[in-house]
DNA sequence: AGCGGGACCTGTGGGC
DNA sequence: TGCCCACAGGTCCCGC
């Protein structure tokens, strides 16, 4: 499910809902969701969400709070939603068969609320981490470029190796909130085939890339990401970009550009779509 | 180094 | 209707 545009907006959505909202004690349903290295949500307890914000695909509640005892206290609370994760703030609801983490949230002269961790595939995570921690863990460093941010050096720098162009966009290490929909459609907005060895790309097709990827990604944010099937934002909304795909999940129908079929094949063991026209290996 | 395959999971949709 | 298989937005780990 997520990648970078759905997760910009969950951050949006859920901001609003829980900025400034202290946590009570937060109930694990599912041990395995929460990461080995993670302190033990019990340590949640009395800290005060300051903000809601995102790194890749990473959805991060910058924490604060009284460190009244000795007990050692995360700074941040982690979420990654994987395929299925969802994150929903809500009055008086109760868990169901997909809710992996409960966190009850308070607020001076507000009606308590609880934000739920719905998980139907138990991919996604939750990581409650000091600043130390993350460092020791190398949690920056092992991230890539954030897409909206990069400059057409940094993404050229980056394309190295023969591997395909569209495996270097799905690592994370090399760009970060890229996924399966994103990659495809990057691609095929820049004409560039998804076999292409990342480092044969010319200055002028890493440009042409650099602004398909920013152009795709904003365009899916502006509508609130893509909902092919489990994708919810906060508030439980879909997103509306699924109807603007113009390659993924479209293999064997017409490319909407030249009216050629569109091939379907696998890389890297993911589902690849690409107009074999429109998209030259050469 | 990089690839394929399998693992982790549940749910859905298509073919028969 | 029901069974079986393939496949799904992500990532990690293994062996070749």
């Amino acid at each position: 499910m997520p990648e970078l545009p759905e997760v910009e907006t969950v951050v949006r959505t859920l901001a609003p809902h829980v900025e400034g909202w202290t946590f009570g004690s937060a109930r694990l349903l599912r041990p395995s969701t929460l990461l080995p290295l993670s302190l033990p949500l019990a340590t949640l307890e009395g800290l005060t969400i300051k903000r809601v914000w995102r790194r890749a695909k990473l959805l991060m509640l910058d924490l604060s709070g009284e460190d009244s005892s000795n007990q050692i206290r995360p700074e941040f609370l982690i979420f990654h939603l994987r395929m299925t994760g969802r994150v929903t703030p809500k009055h008086g609801s109760r868990p169901d068969k997909h809710t992996r983490c409960i966190f009850p949230l308070s607020h001076p002269g507000e009606d308590d609320k609880t934000l739920f961790f719905d998980d139907i595939r138990t991919f996604g995570k939750i990581f409650a981490a000091t600043r130390p921690l993350l460092e020791k863990w190398d949690f920056w460093a092992t991230l890539g470029l954030e897409p909206l941010e990069m400059s057409i050096d940094d993404l050229a720098g980056r394309l190295i190796g023969a591997r395909p162009i569209k495996t270097a966009l799905l690592d994370q290490k090399t760009i970060a909130g890229i996924g399966n929909i994103y990659a495809d459609e990057a691609l095929h907005l820049a004409h560039i085939h998804p076999l292409k060895p990342a480092c044969s790309l010319t200055n002028k097709e890493s440009g042409r890339l650099m602004k398909a990827i920013k152009a795709i990604l904003g365009k899916a944010i502006s509508q609130c990401g893509s909902s092919i099937r489990d994708y919810r934002d906060a508030n439980g909304n879909v997103g509306a970009f699924q109807n603007s795909f113009a390659v993924y999940g479209r293999g064997g129908e017409k490319c909407r550009k030249c009216g050629s079929i569109l091939q379907k094949i696998k890389i890297g063991g993911r589902s690849t779509v690409f107009c074999e026209v429109c998209q030259k290996l050469k």
